[in-house]
Order: C-alpha cells, then structure tokens, then sequence
DNA sequence: CCTATTTATGAATAATTGTTCATATATTCA
DNA sequence: TGAATATATGAACAATTATTCATAAATAGG
C-alpha cells in the first residue's frame, strides 16, 4: 500500500482484496458473527493455512480485527462501515450482474 | 460466467473486474464521455492491444457498451447504475482505504 | 481495387497471486 | 517442563491474469 499511489490505483487495488473467493467467503462468515481462525476453517472446507495467509491480507487492509483469547484468535469484522459495503453487494449483486 | 456458480463466488468475480488497475483507469475515462479506442489507449499511454483485450472484458460484464462509428469503435459506460457504482467508489475511497 | 487506418484476437510470455507444505511461535494444561 | 493445540509465516509450486507481438478483419478514401 505504497502512498503515492494515485487514487485510482488505491481503488482498484483495494476491489482486488474483495475480488478473491476465499476472502470474500470469510467476510461473509464473519458479517454473521466473529469466529476462530478454526471455524472459519470448517466452515469453508479449507486449510488453515490457507485462511491465515488470506486473514493476514484482510487485516492489512482493516477489513477485520482480531483479538487474541487463550490460545486461539478470533476474527470479526472491523466496523459498520466494511459491513455496510458488503451488505451493498450482496443486496446488489442480483442487479448487477447479469 | 457459470449460472451455477453460487452468489459470494460471482460477487467476487464482479470485484474482480474492478480489482485492475488498467480496467478502473479505463471506466475512469469514460466517466467523462464516451471515447474511441485509440483515444483512451493515448490517454493511459498504454498499447491498443492491451486496451482492447481489457475493453473486452468490460464488455463481458456489461459494464461498458459500444458502438461501430467507421473505422472507429466508441466506448462508453452502459447504464447509470454502473456509474453509480463507480462513483460511489470514487467519494467513498478515502474514508475506506486508510 | 489498393492502401492506410482502426480495432480485435490468438498465442506466447511475463507478472501476479493463491495454496500447500513444513515449520515456528505462542498458549494451555497435565 | 513437556505435550498438545491454535495460529502465523516463509518458500516452493500451481494457477490465473495481463501484456506484448504478430496478424486478421473491417472500413474509408484515393
């Protein structure tokens, strides 16, 4: 995330962070609710490897917090704002694409 | 585009086409009036080739519309609600990207 | 017609990105 | 302390995607 980038390429970059279905799958889960690094795993049937790398791209881009218990980490969703933005796609997507 | 593929995963194919740089500069441009191939490809200093195989794409996804005027082809953004969406995106980039 | 101009496109290449694999780190509990 | 559990991470590999290069197709003008 370079700043003198122009705002353009700040856009799309930060639609490219949406535009995997791995991470735009633990967004979904994490709007009903924060989760373990773990159940996120079940839940979408992947390595948890895999969901860690792409948890470490969210956080970069504060689209989730988290929050350390025991031995476990548990993710949610950083503010209304990130929330807002997803529920406008979901709500949209119909629309939208054809 | 699958018809079975289930709403997140086209969710995040729609980001995707957003998620580039040349494609967002492109729909950039055309927010300002519709323009011919060889004009954008001198506007973003960029090859007709490269232009034509990402305007593909963006007609792919109806997110731009044409029109064959001589030798020329002239581009421009389909509908309102794509504008909207752009737009949005636009205003909205500095609250969401810190 | 023939040439110049504009755009599209397939194939090859380059660049980027996601996943796996192996392992490190941190914490809990016996 | 040592074993078990949860998560993070670097490197290698696989997959995807963007660009270039060469060329085809379509049109306009001489």
């Amino acid at each position: 995330m370079n700043n003198n980038m122009d705002i353009i390429s700040k856009l799309s970059e930060f639609y490219k962070v949406f535009g995997d279905n791995t991470r735009l799958n633990i967004l979904y889960e994490l709007l009903n609710g924060g989760k373990y690094v773990n159940e996120i795993s079940e839940k979408l049937k992947m390595s948890q490897s895999a969901i860690s790398h792409q948890l470490k791209i969210l956080r970069l881009y504060n689209l989730v917090k988290y929050e350390k218990r025991g031995q476990s980490v548990y993710y949610s969703i950083t503010d209304e704002h990130v929330r807002g933005i997803l529920e406008y796609g979901f709500d949209h997507i119909e629309e939208i694409i054809k």
